[in-house]
DNA sequence: TAGATTGTTAATCGATTAACAATC
DNA sequence: TAGATTGTTAATCGATTAACAATC
């Protein structure tokens, strides 16, 4: 067994593993049982040696000219990502965003299963969403408990963001997954994870600036 | 002058742009003129330290006891994003992602706008998406050229992304957001931003599956 | 003024990359 | 076998953090 499986994965890594799993599906379906960190690092544009690295954490053991085993990898980053036992998460918020990720299928190959949604909309009360029919937050607490959730997915407007927050902490949640361009200032044990349009969003414009400069740059040095 | 600014800046720092710039906005409205780095760290939860490094990449002069001035700042973030000039961009796939995309006010903030939505199905068709007409994909290459837009917001179903890629490439784009959690080969000078919810969700996951563990231990040593 | 806050230089920390021996 | 590929140790790189003088 490698031992660095044992210490805690890097952020960088843990955030390159559903690249890694979604492309070592894709090698499964086809049909092959084995894949070099080579061939990874070709298909993702990353180095091997980063992927070897990557695949170091897994604690799965290559072999010398062949590379690793696709389903060891599998299971191994799906477990160390606890995406081997279905998560049960409530989502709070029936609109645009919300409806699109209830509908999203690429959930189920995360474990992530949205069993309830909850909104103060009286028009969209009693509405299904994708099988799952929309509820009052006044079951909030009460669905919490009889399902046994600890993650709820937030997505509702920013205005109400925070209060919606403070309720599903007191209904006992955990986790929060937000993708309300807000923070939220909650207790410390609770885990917030935010997914911000505006941060990807802002890497891409940074991305095309330079590009945009760089372009001009060359096109200036040419005319001298 | 602040000298930093002149180089290029981190991408952590630039990934943390966005959040500063809410806030500040916060403090604009509730008619704050100065905030100091101390201020922004405590609401962030960053440090102190960390914030003022970062407001260093802006060029904004910061008054020793005072702060910065607020609307200075939103202006300098917002010229380093190139979020003061309105970017144009379309939408292919008016799913439910695409259409949340579209109906996603936030993106004012960021100077993007969505200025056409393109689908293959006859029945989306002619339907209008928050004021937007959704047009068949035929019109893909003339709406580019018409329009003069470089950024392509990608919401495809994952099986034929590679394919609509390669048309919207030949159409003359430069840049892809790609919502599709997939990975695209395209040439060396296209941009793509991918932003997959796997990613955000697998730093949840894990740090859920730390703190699980963690309070396993902590119960664990108390029972010794 | 006294003290909070800035800005810069240097130290630290952690991830990526290089180098290379081991191995199938 | 020869050579592609793994796994580990060490070097490099870049971001974060610490320390502290400057300043309003």
């Amino acid at each position: 067994m490698n031992k660095e499986a044992l210490f805690s994965i890097p952020l960088p890594t843990i955030r390159r593993f559903p690249a890694y799993l979604r492309l070592l599906k894709d090698f499964e379906n086809a049909g092959e049982s084995w894949v070099s960190a080579t061939r990874l690092a070709e298909d993702l544009r990353l180095k091997p040696i980063q992927v070897r690295k990557d695949m170091s954490c897994t604690g799965v053991e290559g072999k010398p000219k062949v590379g690793f085993e696709v389903h060891e990898l599998i299971m191994a980053i799906e477990h160390h990502l606890g995406w081997d036992n279905a998560t049960d998460a409530i989502l709070i918020g029936a609109g645009n965003l919300g409806n699109a990720l209830v509908g999203y299928k690429g959930f189920a190959n995360y474990g992530l299963r949205i069993v309830a949604i909850l909104d103060n909309d009286k028009k969209k009360i009693g509405t299904t969403v994708y099988g799952v029919t929309v509820q009052s937050m006044e079951h909030l607490e009460e669905t919490v408990v009889r399902l046994g959730v600890n993650i709820a997915v937030l997505t509702v407007p920013a205005e109400v963001a925070q209060e919606v927050a403070e309720m599903v902490v007191a209904a006992g949640i955990k986790g929060i997954w937000n993708f309300v361009p807000k923070n939220l200032t909650l207790p410390e044990d609770i885990i917030v994870q935010r997914t911000d349009l505006a941060t990807s969003f802002a890497e891409l414009s940074s991305r095309i600036k330079k590009s945009i400069e760089e372009k001009s740059r060359t096109k200036r040095s040419l005319q001298n």
